[in-house]
DNA sequence: CTATTGATGTTCT
DNA sequence: GAACATCAATAGA
């Protein structure tokens, strides 16, 4: 027998994960699988914002950069890191919170993301948020497009076991302990004290 | 494996 | 003018 998820029960996960607040959706997305015209891989790595912490891109209020997410959940905001990079969220229930893709084990569409990264050690495919945009060719251009529709494709995986931590490459919140990966992934950005 | 540093350009003060 | 949700290259342990 067939033991994917039908459409209709993987939207209504969906439905479930974007009701969340991103502290309780970014460990719950570790183990889905993201994919952008059929490109991508599992989820071990994402972290959590929102509106009331420094850190977080919606602190002090809507603006241009950020209005998709201050909108409905379920949409993607996309923005440019360091002036370089491209990195992804997926925005979950308000206000102004949003969970970073942080990293994916590549899992489709292989050959697509060696040719954009010039690499081919899947371990440095996309572990990291700038690189999986990269990788996947997530730019400015999918902001405010929709997860839950093509080209897009989030699907549930089986339960993982998940490690948390404080967040990377932040100045403010520091020691909030909103990271969170796979346990024992070797696809991270950078390892688990404790996994 | 960890630590450090320069590159890059948009956003916000 | 400063800060920045990063990356790749490099040096050292």
């Amino acid at each position: 027998m067939n033991d994917a998820i039908s459409r209709p029960e993987t939207l209504r996960r969906q439905a479930e994960l974007f009701a969340m607040h991103s502290s309780r959706a970014a460990p719950a997305l570790i183990g889905w699988t993201l994919t952008f015209d059929g490109v991508g891989g599992r989820i071990v790595e994402t972290e959590a914002y929102d509106h009331e912490d420094p850190a977080s891109h919606s602190f002090s209020g809507p603006t241009a950069r950020n209005a998709v997410m201050f909108g409905p959940a379920g949409a993607i905001y996309v923005y440019r890191s360091y002036g370089i990079h491209w990195c992804m969220n997926l925005v979950c229930a308000g206000p102004a919170s949003a969970v970073l893709i942080r990293a994916i084990e590549p899992t489709e569409g292989l050959d697509a993301m060696i040719a954009r990264r010039g690499l081919e050690d899947p371990r440095l495919l996309c572990s990291g948020p700038g690189k999986l945009c990269q990788a996947m060719g997530v730019t400015h251009a999918q902001n405010g497009a929709r997860i839950d529709r093509p080209p897009f494709d989030l699907v549930p995986g089986p339960p993982a076991q998940v490690a948390v931590g404080p967040r990377i490459g932040i100045t403010k919140a520091v020691e909030a302990p909103w990271r969170f990966g796979e346990k024992g992934s070797r696809f991270v950005s950078r390892p688990f004290p404790n996994a």
